[in-house]
DNA sequence: TACTATGATTAATT
DNA sequence: AATTAATCATAGTA
């Protein structure tokens, strides 16, 4: 429909037949027909001055009234192709879009009431340093959505005009009623929102690929480096009577293995489980810990640390480590009966009530270096 | 390919 | 909110 509003473009096309006039039209208005007809095989210049000849034709009044019978035969049956009802698909895509922070251009506080209240679907967790990554690429999308939004809009808006100013020159020569140009502009709308509504399907999917991604990032487990295991086993070993490190020491360890503070979280939740479910099995592991930490103490010697009581190979930092001390020797000289250390009977370490108040965090000797 | 190790997730617990 | 215990899913390995 819009071809037909557009410019008549220059072209030497063979002269059309000109269509057989309606019924009980005048030889005159066929002949005028036949002119417009030919306009189209004319160059715009041209094309401009038949106009004008047109508009001041004898007949003009006459063609007028033609074309409006005309009209009013064919457009009767265009009538309203079909209004299409608000989209329940573009309303879905709508609300993701604002569910997914994408459609608001800055993210606002998050005022009174956190919207997220244990949703199952959002990460519990706050490694945002794992976030972060995803959330320059929503950032990212965001950009992208909103500037070629931004595009679409204004194109429409100059395309409306310009085929508003195209049907407002035409109703001089055929009639064009209000209700006609509103649907046109209607129609240019409806068109571009179905543009839109590909844009906003496709950052949809960018969403969610992003998103998925990360899922599966979280899913795909894989090996800490050996640095990280190494400091998290030296600082479990070395407080094996209280392996829970503060919230400071979580952020410390992590900061050395070059994992998060929650990772660490996991891994001594693990570790802790595990070591008390077969203790037998981390023997080897737990000497070869503690021996370590202990030359490393050593080689430290009297710059890195006055080490209070360095009467033993061991760490001997706090009171609170020298249970832990005696504990290591004992893995040193398991008894025949091959009872190594073991946690409390009942289970578990004493959950921290009064979490190990003499270990000053920068004087850890397991963790600062 | 089976098996173990291990990081992450989840529900229950404190 | 932190932790435990169970479980999942994959990585690494024999």
């Amino acid at each position: 429909m819009a071809a037909s509003l557009r410019p008549v473009p220059p072209q030497s096309a063979p002269r059309r037949p000109a269509p057989a006039a309606p019924l009980g039209l005048g030889r005159d208005t066929s002949d005028v027909l036949q002119q417009i007809m030919a306009i189209t095989d004319q160059s715009l210049d041209e094309a401009q001055a038949r106009k004008h000849a047109l508009n001041c034709h004898r007949m003009k009044s006459a063609l007028f009234s033609v074309l409006c019978e005309i009209k009013k035969k064919t457009a009767m049956s265009i009538r309203h192709e079909e209004e299409d009802p608000p989209d329940a698909q573009l309303l879905r895509l709508d609300n993701m879009l604002l569910a997914e922070g994408v459609s608001r251009p800055e993210k606002r506080g998050r005022g009174a009431a956190a919207g997220t209240t244990a949703s199952p679907g959002g990460c519990p967790n706050d490694n945002s340093i794992e976030h972060s990554d995803y959330r320059a690429k929503l950032s990212q999308i965001r950009q992208i959505y909103h500037s070629e939004l931004e595009k679409y809009e204004q194109a429409c808006r100059e395309f409306t005009t310009h085929v508003t100013n195209l049907l407002r020159e035409q109703s001089r020569v055929r009639p064009v009623s209000s209700k006609e140009m509103e649907h046109m502009v209607g129609v240019i709308h409806s068109k571009f929102s179905a543009i839109q509504r590909q844009l906003k399907q496709s950052t949809c999917e960018a969403v969610m690929t992003l998103r998925s991604r990360l899922l599966d990032a979280r899913r795909k487990r894989r090996n800490f480096s050996k640095q990280a295991t190494e400091v998290l086993n030296e600082y479990f070993y070395s407080h094996l009577s209280n392996p829970y490190p503060s919230e400071e020491t979580k952020e410390e360890l992590a900061r050395k293995g070059g994992i998060t503070v929650s990772q660490v979280s996991n891994w001594f939740g693990n570790k802790r489980i595990r070591y008390k479910k077969n203790t037998g099995k981390f023997q080897e592991e737990a000497t070869m810990y503690t021996e370590k930490t202990s030359t490393a103490t050593r080689a430290r010697g009297p710059g890195g640390q006055p080490s209070p009581g360095s009467c033993g190979p061991f760490p001997l930092t706090s009171g609170g480590d020298m249970v832990l001390t005696l504990q290591t020797l004992a893995f040193l000289q398991p008894p025949p009966g091959g009872v190594y250390f073991q946690p409390p009977a009942h289970g578990s370490w004493q959950r921290a009530t009064t979490p190990q108040p003499a270990s000053p965090p920068a004087g850890d000797s397991a963790v600062s270096d």
